[in-house]
RNA sequence: CCGCCCAUAGCUCAAUUGGAUAGAGCAUCCGCCUUCUAAGCGGAAGGUUCCAGGUUCGAGCCCUGGUGGGCGGACCA
């Protein structure tokens, strides 16, 4: 159940009752502060203004006709016409045993384009932040029934794929294997770069296999299947360890859309959209122009008669229309990239591959810097290999437990440290708002203070620790709550916005959010912790029992919005 | 030249999308462990929200013009 809807429904009636024109909505909102109760509904003000009346006798007619028996304990109106509504303890209590509703109204299938490496390199930490957030919506979605189909647009195909696989035809040659060659992707690339630049033999013959590549030739083939198959396998076991829902299923590359790319762009040169311009076809957008009235070019084939990614993304999107039956599709792409997606939505929608009623979203993000405030990179100003990232971080996780705790053995430390070290990064990164750039720093997310993943573990784990101790399962006690301390009333009013927040997170992709209210969560639950016993001799057993209930709603909830951003928790640490 | 994004406490970040006295965490200072995990809790201090105008009951948020920074803009992705 969600309060706010049930307060917004009882607010529009009242309004409507109270002669207010119906496209005035009750703007209900959570308060700022405790005084101002626990909602406050601010639509009086917005209503008076357009229907030019007292906003405080108008916000009067309203309580006059509102109805809020057995929900509000009481109501007040504030400032210039603020309705501040304090919720019941009893109302508050009685919700936390309803059944927790969280299926969407309108189900709906949600194509999520996330992560998309280019495969001709390792992953480095610049595909963290798409792989994470996007990670994150796919699961929210499904949370809430949406049919989810997970899009991995791999970059598979491209003139470097010809130096690559020219380089690894030499190392099979020696008799070297495959995936030994291959084994440093980084290394590999740099290596037949270098190659390329220093032997113009090998340039022609690289420039050769592209060529015979795109067209079909078997042995090219083959070593570009070689190639594909240990980069992807590296991509896979990246989001094993990241506990990312990626898996090969999801893999749609970009060569899949080959076939369709010379159809795209005479359905567009058909449809007038695409016209030659210098040798190349070019899709010229007025809906893009600048002041001067310049429209905004997007080249969809190359004089020499080669594709562009703006000519496989169209491929894709109307695979995701007609194959797919998308609703929705949004895309977790870097914000360098606003531009192409405008441009490829417009598209899109001029030629009649995405019809209306489908939505397209490009949630776009920021840049990971480090703590110099620029691009983070290694000390010699490489890029940091993600492999390489997830290691240091486990290993930063592992000295802090060593530090800090003497009961786990050593097999669980390594558990432990792993779900720490990871949570860290992916919290790190998922706490922030998405579009800002945020600056990386391995102390601050690792100091396990404040608004941080161990805080959030740390608060499970001494939840679980009282049913430990209690003799308990929290996953089936169950029984009813009552409130009589403050911080009670502070816990089950948080516990129950949960919901709420999932809402927002769907409609409008900002994980940090999520990340917010679970912080809040766990900081309500610590208060109540310090002031509120369970197992002390002195409490009352039917106290006992209802504390132990909040203990178990707070543990499910961290738990269930951990899971949400792809972080796991753990018993002990 | 054109376009997009950003600027909030010493530092890292919020601010329910136009709501009340701009909030957290670090760092600093003061308290709290023979008591369910102190990786914690309570408190203090810290602000001309880059600048100048404008819109209105109300602006960190919207509009105009600046300053400073980041990123994009036909044949890479």
């Amino acid at each position: 159940m969600r309060i706010k809807e049930l307060l917004n429904q009882r607010f529009s009636a009242a309004m409507q009752a109270a002669g207010i024109p119906s496209e005035c909505s009750p703007t209900l909102a959570l308060s700022g502060k405790p005084q101002f109760g626990d909602y406050q509904a601010n639509g009086a003000m917005g209503a008076a203004k357009r229907m030019q009346t007292n906003p405080r006798e108008l916000a009067q007619k309203i309580l006059d006709n509102l109805d809020l028996d057995g929900i509000a304990a009481k109501l007040e109106i504030a400032g210039p016409g603020f309705i501040n509504i304090h919720l019941s303890s009893e109302f508050l209590a009685s919700s936390l045993s309803d059944k927790i509703t969280n299926t969407a109204a309108n189900q709906q299938t949600v194509v999520v384009d996330y992560s998309s490496p280019n495969l001709a390199k390792e992953m480095h930490v610049g595909h963290l932040r798409t792989t994470i957030i996007g990670d994150t919506l796919a699961r929210v979605l499904e949370y809430q029934g949406h049919k989810v189909v997970r899009q991995n647009h791999m970059g598979d195909w491209g003139t470097q794929f010809g130096m690559l696989i020219a380089e690894l035809e030499e190392h099979l040659g020696e008799g070297e294997q495959a995936e030994l060659a291959l084994n440093d992707l980084e290394v590999f690339y740099q290596q037949s770069k270098k190659h390329f630049d220093a032997d113009t033999e090998f340039a022609d013959r690289a420039r050769a296999y592209v060529v015979k590549l795109q067209s079909g030739d078997q042995h090219c083939r083959d070593l570009w299947q070689k190639f594909i198959t240990v980069s992807v396998a590296h991509s896979l076991e990246i989001y094993h360890q990241l506990n990312v829902g990626l898996r090969e299923q999801h893999v749609k590359a970009e060569s899949s859309y080959n076939d369709d790319l010379e159809n795209v762009v005479n359905d567009l040169v058909t449809q007038g959209l695409a016209v030659e311009s210098d040798g190349a076809k070019v899709v010229f957008l007025d809906e893009l122009a600048d002041k001067n009235g310049d429209p905004s070019p997007m080249i969809v084939q190359k004089s020499g008669g080669g594709f562009l990614y703006a000519t496989s993304d169209l491929a894709a999107l109307r695979h995701r229309v007609n194959n797919l039956h998308a609703d929705r599709i949004l895309y977790f792409i870097d914000a360098r990239q606003s531009l192409h997606m405008k441009q490829v939505f417009a598209t899109g929608r001029k030629a009649n591959f995405v019809p209306p009623s489908v939505s397209l979203e490009h949630h776009p993000f920021g840049t990971m810097m480090g703590p110099d405030g620029r691009p983070f990179k290694t000390r010699t100003g490489g890029t940091v290999k993600l492999a390489d990232f997830l290691v240091e971080a486990v290993e930063r996780a592992e000295r802090l437990v060593r530090e800090k705790n003497t009961e786990l053995d050593d097999s669980e430390i390594k558990v432990v440290a792993r779900k720490i070290g990871i949570g860290a990064i992916k919290y790190a990164d998922l706490s922030i708002t998405r579009t800002n750039d945020y600056i990386f720093n391995w102390d601050a997310m690792m100091s396990f203070e404040g608004n941080t993943a161990p805080y959030l573990q740390y608060a499970y784990t001494r939840i679980r620790s009282i049913f430990r101790k209690a003799n308990i399962d929290p996953d089936t006690f169950s029984t009813a709550v009552e409130i009589t301390q403050v911080q009670e009333k502070t816990l089950a009013f948080k516990l129950l916005q949960f919901e709420e927040v999932i809402d927002q997170i769907a409609a409008d992709c900002y994980p940090h959010t999520l990340c917010a209210y679970l912080y809040e969560l766990a900081s309500v639950y610590m208060s109540f912790y310090e002031h509120c016993p369970v197992l002390k001799d002195d409490v009352p057993a039917k106290t006992q029992q209802s504390r132990l209930q909040l203990c178990a709603l707070t543990a499910a909830t961290l738990a269930q919005g951990l899971d949400l951003l792809g972080i796991e928790v753990m018993e002990k640490m």
